[in-house]
DNA sequence: GAGTTTGAAACT
DNA sequence: CAGTTTCAAACTC
């Protein structure tokens, strides 16, 4: 069955009904896992992945993932319409791979190609970035053993958010064909697959000319006899055409629904149980109908900053089915990576058998002390990471669900103050770069870097040219890690009794060094603009300087440390 | 455990 | 945007 990793697909995907309904039903040994994404500027994105071996085992069985695009792309993009990955490639991937139960094969994805579309991205450089990205694989791998707690219900609850473009894709199950907008002979909208809490499937259509509109699909139309949707219409006012269902219902506030900007978290994640979506907001997909606002519970209210890009501030209970059970809306985090998460993140991941819940996970998380701001502030780790406090120390705490309405305005006074305010602080994991780098970098001034003061000496990375670091000594990547823990270049140095931390090697980098380095740097320029050279042979020549003038450098580190040259 | 240091977040 | 203040975590004793 296997069709092998050199078979492209360009045409329509293929999703054959008998393995759709043997993943339906958790009929081991024969799977597909897809991922269907729209965009509105691009084209339908198909990952099927078809697997032999014996499915009970993760690590066997793997075969090939075709990366397609079932419709015509645009004609001028450089962007491959199919590629494959093998296996490898898969399981090291943005997209996150779950086995929620031996024999049953689902797909969680994080979309982090949107770059790839919108830069048009070769395939090949796709594999690459991918193949980048290689380290995570053990990580992944824990995250397999979280996610092999869940029950079927839960794998059919929970749908993946992946980010594509600056929506959101919304899955929760594999077994939802693409709904293509013919009416608009294209592409043209983001459509997101929802489930709500009872498994029904629900598809949003993200009209950025219009309302999003609803199509709710009844239960059981994913019958194993039924590998087609059953759209039905629902009820609502204003419809727009919009099949297959054609017909459609105005949200009126579709923000709230599933527009999300890139990279937000969403800002809630409860223990305990959930809540259902159609119970708290009425029929039509659990969602509110009709207002607009503050809603009964402070996170439902959409931040109205246009289509396609609001906050996704639905309740905590209910959203965290989305987050806790299937993927990070951050690309860069997806997997509970614990070297790129934020440290609270991290801490709970570490803290964290494996051998648990997701909410055992969330209830290990180190508790805040915050005494004055209410764990209403980014000062609170658990408000930073979208938590609520649990068993926390903190004193008058508002974030809970006994405070809902002041949470969820400070989250959106957080939110209005920066986007960004809920994205993990470490990330971009790029070619180069597979460890990511701090978004904001750090401002440290007199830790060196090198105590946990420093947020990406914390998040155990290298500082990078983003941060505005003074005397930073965390720059350099030790060749020796520790294997347990993280040892910084100085540190490294310091074991090999090569003196105290004054004696550090960096500090022979003094203010005349940098001087006399930058200076070799202009010459090199003069030169190259006095003998006409082009930019990029400028650009070499200076890079050959500054590589020889590191060079030096080292040399009379080393020198000065007694070694070897 | 109290006090100090530190740097991010918040504020002006 | 820069400087200052607030805050909570990290660190030291």
């Amino acid at each position: 069955m296997n069709k092998g990793k050199d078979e492209f697909d360009t045409g329509q995907q293929e999703l054959p009904a008998e393995r759709l309904n043997n993943i339906s039903t958790g009929v081991p040994n024969e799977g597909i896992m897809s991922v269907e994404g729209y965009s509105e500027d691009r084209a339908l994105f198909y990952l099927s992945r078809e697997i032999e071996g014996d499915e009970t085992d993760p690590n066997s069985g793997c075969g090939s993932f075709r990366f397609c695009c079932p419709v015509p792309c645009d004609q001028n993009s450089t962007m491959s319409h199919c590629t494959t990955a093998t296996c490898q490639d898969f399981m090291s991937s943005p997209y996150r791979y779950m086995n929620p139960n031996p024999g049953l094969n689902s797909a969680a994805c994080s979309w982090t190609s949107e770059g790839a579309l919108h830069y048009g991205m070769m395939s090949r450089e796709i594999c690459d970035a991918v193949a980048s990205i290689s380290s995570d694989v053990t990580e992944e791998r824990s995250e397999e053993v979280f996610i092999k707690q869940e029950s079927t219900f839960e794998l059919r609850d929970k749908p993946d958010i992946c980010q594509h473009g600056n929506h959101p894709i919304v899955f929760l199950s594999p077994l939802d064909p693409p709904v293509e907008n013919s009416a608009a002979g294209q592409m043209s909208n983001v459509c997101q697959v929802l489930h709500d809490a009872n498994g029904r499937p629900q598809v949003v259509v993200v009209n950025h000319q219009s309302l999003p509109t609803i199509h709710s699909m009844p239960l059981g139309s994913h019958s194993s006899t039924s590998p087609e949707p059953q759209f039905h219409t629902a009820q609502g006012s204003n419809p727009e055409l919009c099949p297959p269902c054609g017909k459609v219902e105005d949200l009126g506030h579709f923000d709230y629904i599933s527009s999300y900007p890139v990279g937000r978290m969403i800002p809630s994640s409860l223990p305990g149980p959930c809540t259902l979506p159609s119970q708290q907001y009425g029929p039509s997909l659990g969602l509110p109908s009709g207002h607009q606002g503050l809603p009964s519970s402070p996170y439902g209210a959409a931040v109205p900053l246009g289509p396609g890009f609001g906050y996704n501030l639905m309740p905590g209970p209910y959203m965290s089915q989305f987050h806790q059970n299937s993927c990070s809306l951050y690309p860069d985090t997806l997997g509970l990576n614990p070297e790129s998460q934020p440290k609270m993140i991290q801490r709970q991941y570490e803290n964290t058998a494996l051998s648990g819940s997701h909410w055992d996970y969330k209830s290990q998380r180190k508790p805040c002390n915050c005494t004055k701001s209410q764990c209403l502030k980014l000062y609170c780790d658990c408000f930073a990471n979208g938590e609520v406090c649990s068993n926390c120390n903190c004193i008058n705490c508002c974030n809970n669900t006994e405070h809902e309405t002041e949470r969820y305005k400070a989250i959106k006074i957080c939110l209005e103050r920066n986007p960004e305010a809920f994205r993990p602080k470490i990330g971009n994991r790029k070619l180069g770069d597979p460890k990511g780098r701090h978004n904001k970098g750090c401002n440290c001034k007199r830790s060196g870097c090198l105590k946990n003061y420093c947020e990406c000496y914390e998040a155990k990375i290298m500082c990078s040219s983003t941060c505005k670091c003074i005397g930073c000594r965390n720059y350099e990547e030790s060749p020796k890690r520790k294997s347990v823990g993280w040892a910084s270049p100085c540190m490294m140095m310091s074991e090999k009794g090569m003196g105290q931390k004054s004696r550090c090697p960096l500090a022979c980098i003094t203010l005349d060094v940098v001087e006399a380095t930058c200076g070799c740097l202009l010459a090199q320029a003069e030169e190259a603009e006095k003998e006409g050279c082009t930019l990029s042979q400028a650009e070499q020549m200076i890079l050959e300087e500054f590589g020889q003038c590191l060079t030096q450098i080292e040399q009379s580190i080393f020198k000065s440390s007694g070694l070897p040259v």
